[in-house]
RNA sequence: CAAGGCGGCCGGACAGCUGCGCUUAGGAAAGCAACAUCCAUAAGUGAGGAAAGUCCGGGCUUUAAGGAAACAAAACACCAGAUAACGUCUGGCCGGGGCAACCCGAGGGAAAGUGCCACAGAAAAUUACCGCCGAUGAAAUUCCGGUUUUCCGGUCCAUUUCAGGUAAGGUUGAAAAGGCGAGGUAAGAGCUCACCGCGAGGUCGGUAACGACACUCGGUCAAGGUAAACCCUGUUUGAAGCAAGACCAAGUUAGGAGGCUUUUUUCCAAAAAGAAGAAAGACAACGGGGGGUUUCCAACCCGCUCCAGAGGUAGGUCGCGAUGAGCCGUCUGGCAACAGUCGGCCAAGAUGAAUAGCUGUCGCUUUUAAGGGCAGGUUUUCGUGCCUUUUAGAGUACAGAACCCGGCUUAUAGGUCGCCUUGUUUU
RNA sequence: GUACCCGUAGCUCAGUUGGAUAGAGUAUCGGCCUCCGACGCCGAGGGUCGUGGGUUCGAAUCCCUCCGGGUACG
C-alpha cells in the first residue's frame, strides 16, 4: 500500500522523459509517467540531481532532501503503476525543508489530475476505436 | 604586550522524531539440503584532511609466461642518505632574499657541434667604422751638402700622405673579451710589475657536493648569453588498465578466399605425379600469430589464418576489504627522513551509488542595534574612544570513498598546542 | 579510466610553429552624406592575451601549477 520502489535503469528514465508530463514547482521538476506494463504495482519514483547544480556533495544533498519529502508525501498520494522521476533545481538544496514538502505534494496533486485526465482520453480513444470496429 | 617565522593537532557537541547501506545472529515460505530471497526483529558498524584535481610512484590483473644487444621515445639531473618506488622526503653544499627566526631555487655540460640574440650601436663574436699613432718602410715638401742655375746626393730635425701599427677611448645595449695603480711605448695593449679577482695543481678538512690556505704555477687570463633552442653526458622506464580480469546465465549470425597431414572416391592412367570431391586429425613436419622497432638465443599459443557478416548496449557472482609497504602506543638506533624490538587493535564497502532528513538546546566567531561602566572634551544637550556582560540579528568552512596504498598540488570558517626571532616595557 | 583540444576587444576569429607592432571583421560612439533613417565614407574608444609562478635582457608565444569549457574511445 504505502510501498514506493526506486527506478534505478536509464531505460526507465528516458520513457518518463520522452511520453512523461512534467510539472515544475519552486525547488523541483517532477516527471510521471504511466507504466502499464503490469496492473498492481506500487509507484516507483527515480531521482535525477544533474552537474548544474553543484559539485558531488551538492548533488547527493539534493537527492536525500527530495528522498525524505518523498517518505512524507508519496505513501498518501503517489499512484500505484506509475513512475515518477524527481529533479533537482538550483535552490533544493537551500530551500526550507516545510516548503520543498508543501511544493512536491502540489506539484504531484497536479500532476495525477494530469494523469488520470490522460488516461480518461485513452479510453476514450479505446472506445472510440470499438465503436469504429463495431 | 606587539609584529613575525616554523611545526603539530582538531575541524562542531548533545537530545528527540523519522529513515538508509553492510556484517552477524534470529525468524518466515518453498525445498532432501545448501545458496539466493524476504522481515515494522535484535546487536554491531558506517566518509576526509584533503575522500578533490588525476600530476607522479607502486601493488594487483591481462598482454609473449624469458634473456642479451642496439636504436627510438619519454622523464629526470648539486652531494649524501631514507624508501617497495618516486619527479617524494630528510640532512648538507652553493646561489639569492630577509635585521633575524627562516624562506626560495628544473642547481649537469656553452674549451663536441649547430642555431638564435629585434631596435640601438663601430662591433652581438676570432669584428675593425671613427679615433690614436705613423717608431719602421716608401713618397713629397722642407732642410743639409755640392753646384751659376737646371740638377745631383743625403734623411739628423720638422710637416703631410700611404703602407701599416693599435684595441686605451667612442651618445648604444640586458650583455662589449678581468679591475685598479705604476712602468712602458710612435701610439697602445697582461706588453711588464704590485695588489685584488680568475684558472690549474698541491696540502689540509669533509663519505661527497664543496670549503680553507701567508703554498706552487699560469698573462695564447683560455675571449658573451641562451640547453624550460636542437643537442651532449649520465640514470630510469615494455604496454594497457578493476569497464583490468575470472566464472555463470541468456540470446543471435552467412558465409567467402587461401592452406598442412593422413585415408578414401572419381578423371587420366601400368604405376607415380597431377586435377576435382568427401571424411578425419594435430606426435612429428608444415603454416600462422603476437613485445615500440631490429638482431640473436631460448620459449609460447593456435590448428587454422585473413576478409566479411549478425546479435547485443552491459544481467549476475567474484575481484572487493578482517592481514595490509595496516593502525595505535612503548623502548632502542639515527641530527633527521626512517628502521627495528615489544604489546595491543581489526576499522565503510556502495554500484541511479548507503553513511542521512528535520527540530530543539548549547558552544564558537563576528560585527551591527539597544543597555551598563570608565576616560577625557563641553555650560548643558551631545558626540568620541575603550571595556564589559545581557538581549536581538548574522555567520559556523572546503568538501562526499568507488580496487588499494605512498606522495605532490589545489580548496578550507574557525579553534588549539609547542618551539623560535625581532622590538618595547617591567623585574 | 585513458587520450586530447580550446580560452586573445561586447561577439566571431587571426597572431603562438620560428620570442621583440596585440591585429581583422562585426558591434558601440562621434562626424560627413540625407528632409529623416538605412546603406556608404572618415575617425575614435574599447585588451589583467583565463589564473598564478618560473626561464629569459624581453613571454599572448617556452616550461610548470590551477580555473573554466569542450571532444573522442572503452
Amino acid at each position: 500500500m504505502s510501498e514506493v520502489l526506486v527506478i534505478k535503469k536509464r531505460k526507465d528514465f528516458l520513457r518518463v522523459a520522452a511520453k512523461g508530463k512534467k510539472v515544475s514547482a519552486l525547488a523541483l521538476i517532477l516527471q510521471a509517467a504511466r507504466n502499464l506494463s503490469s496492473q498492481g504495482n506500487p509507484p516507483r519514483v527515480g531521482y535525477t540531481a544533474t552537474k548544474k547544480l553543484g559539485k558531488a556533495h551538492i548533488r547527493n544533498r539534493c537527492k536525500r532532501r527530495l528522498r525524505a519529502a518523498v517518505r512524507i508525501v508519496f505513501p498518501t498520494l503517489a499512484l500505484p503503476d506509475t513512475d515518477y522521476v524527481l529533479i533537482g533545481r538550483y535552490n533544493t538544496a537551500e530551500i526550507e525543508f516545510q516548503r520543498l514538502v508543501h511544493h512536491l505534494k502540489k506539484a504531484l496533486i497536479e500532476i495525477n489530475r494530469e494523469l488520470s485526465g490522460n488516461d480518461k482520453i485513452l479510453a476514450e480513444n479505446i472506445d472510440s476505436a470499438a465503436d469504429i470496429s463495431d
